[in-house]
DNA sequence: TTGATGACCTGAG
DNA sequence: ACTCAGGCCATCA
């Protein structure tokens, strides 16, 4: 039987991203646990080295703990941005994490 | 193919 | 609340 395995980690990863609504917010085990997977990292694995912020709002995604987590590098000053575009879509960030009770977006 | 890396997660101290 | 260690998965060299 030829498994119809997943024929790209990424591509399902960009489709979820743009699922994302406006003011929400979603984690990488969401992510994983929507595509069926454990491979948290792998998430970001592939959301680091394709950033497609045009496209795909990779900054909309976070840790489970809330934590911003890192973004187009894991870089500092690309996390602050980050967080900025984050409050400009309405999402609550306190000192570098987000309400995840409040803003977290679940794939159904 | 094997080995190493990583925007992670969970649990224990 | 914080830190340390182990684990799981996909991608790259």
């Amino acid at each position: 039987m030829e498994k119809i395995k997943q024929r790209n980690l990424a591509e399902q990863v960009y489709k979820l991203c743009r699922q994302i609504p406006q003011g929400k917010v979603t984690t990488y085990r969401e992510i994983a646990a929507a595509l069926g997977t454990k491979g948290y990292q792998a998430i970001g694995q592939v959301l680091k080295k394709n950033p497609d912020p045009g496209t795909v709002p990779c900054f909309k995604i976070v840790k489970s703990t809330g934590e911003i987590g890192g973004y187009c590098g894991s870089d500092l000053k690309n996390i602050s941005m980050k967080i900025e575009k984050l409050q400009k879509e309405g999402i609550v960030v306190r000192e570098g994490k987000v309400d995840l009770g409040k803003c977290l977006f679940r794939f159904e």
